[in-house]
DNA sequence: ACCTATTCGAGAACACTGTTCTCGCCGAAC
DNA sequence: GTTCGGCGAGAACAGTGTTCTCGAATAGGT
């Protein structure tokens, strides 16, 4: 393993400040961004960037692949500020950071979590990444088993209760169907509430915008059993 | 008041016709439809649409229209359709018209709950019919008041209490802030389901989707109160 | 029945867009 | 030192939203 030449280094280079100057473009023209602006905001002409992307759709696969490792690492770090034995603490570390994080970048939230375009098939390399804020969540119950007071039973039924067990078997560390099934109604939310307000809908209707969200996600982390 | 002119009603009918054909569109291209597509498809040409809507956005703004009151009128006829004291039956029938409407009609409701374009200000036509689902949600608590069940105590911080008085303030009918809280709870829940589901996040994930959408109102459904 | 004013669609034009192809150029590897 | 691969420029093509002008049709008023 030899170290990466100039050539591949420079090349590397490029390709990052081209995603640079485009999610630049991204927070003020959203999804359709031109090409040949981003190319003109690099003293370039737009077919140089066919060296480094082989299409407008690969440019912005590169950007959703980002924004989803952004967000992930985002989550993880504020996880891992907080003490593990304490769960609550830092399932509202990781909720508070997804959206602090998407605050920060609504074009790129809207980018991942909005509409995907309809021609557009969201290519295998991104499902990793997209997958690492759920799995996140789930360590977390899977950390505390013990220490989960028993949520109340609410009938699951088989084809369900057997799509949860599928999940579980995928992955190491074991969790209850039940508990599972609430961490996922508290993933569900989580976005919910992302979206409604990265997206605008609760403009004229809630001004408490960071005690709304607290709220919302202190009632998921009861919900899930997570104890005070 | 005289009857419509014929000039008139052909000119609406054409509207009409315009936007229908760029529905189909909105299913196959998304939000980036093109103008001259659908021109073609009428076997007319391109500017002649501008004798109809004054730009592309104000079609896409009809279509927005169009597509609240939809949601909407589904949602409305789903409600009316079921005894109005089974509170907990009209909450979900309320929720699965929501959820077989956009289903159906996946592309329009990306349109309208999907990341808004940045560019684009959603005029303020938009917002009357883009309430009316959480309108029709709150009815619901307000028409079954004395029969709902209490909600678990959980605090509400005064600034995020101010806004919730506020919003019931504005309206006529009163509930309780906590009530209001959980609807709000609810009606996040239910896009937070739908967003997760029309836009492909349950893939390979979740199959027993009518089941799971079914589990989730159920649990909101208990959590704001409604009795079995 | 005529005249007039308004509305409509066609067509050309402009400034864009994504994408492809060809052509020089320069640096790296043999 | 020559060859080769990668890089950027530039032209070209098809397609886009939008504007403008120009005939034709048509409704309303006399």
């Amino acid at each position: 393993m030899s170290a990466p030449s100039l050539r591949a280094r420079v090349r590397s280079e490029m390709s990052q400040e081209i995603k640079a100057v485009a999610r630049r473009h991204l927070a003020t023209d959203g999804a359709n961004l031109s090409l040949r602006a981003v190319a003109r905001d690099m003293d370039i002409v737009a077919s140089a960037l066919y060296r480094y992307f082989p299409s407008r759709d690969a440019l912005l696969t590169a950007l959703i692949i980002d924004a989803y490792d952004a967000v992930a690492a985002a989550a993880t770090e504020a996880d891992s500020a907080v003490p593990r034995d304490d769960l609550r603490g830092r399932w509202l570390a990781v909720c508070r950071a997804v959206r602090t994080w998407a605050i920060a970048n609504p074009a790129e939230y809207g980018l991942i979590y909005g509409a995907p375009v309809p021609g557009y098939a969201a290519p295998p390399d991104t499902v990793k990444p997209a997958a690492r804020v759920i799995l996140l969540l789930i360590d977390i119950v899977i950390d505390g088993a013990d220490r989960l007071r028993p949520v109340k039973a609410s009938p699951i039924s088989a084809p369900l209760r057997a799509d949860l067990r599928r999940l579980i078997e995928q992955r190491p560390g074991d969790v209850m169907e039940e508990r599972l099934d609430r961490v996922l109604v508290a993933w569900t939310h989580l976005f919910g509430v992302l979206n409604f307000e990265v997206f605008g809908r609760l403009d004229d209707m809630i001004e408490a915008r960071t005690e709304y969200f607290d709220h919302h996600m202190s009632l998921m982390a009861d919900l899930t059993g997570l104890p005070h």
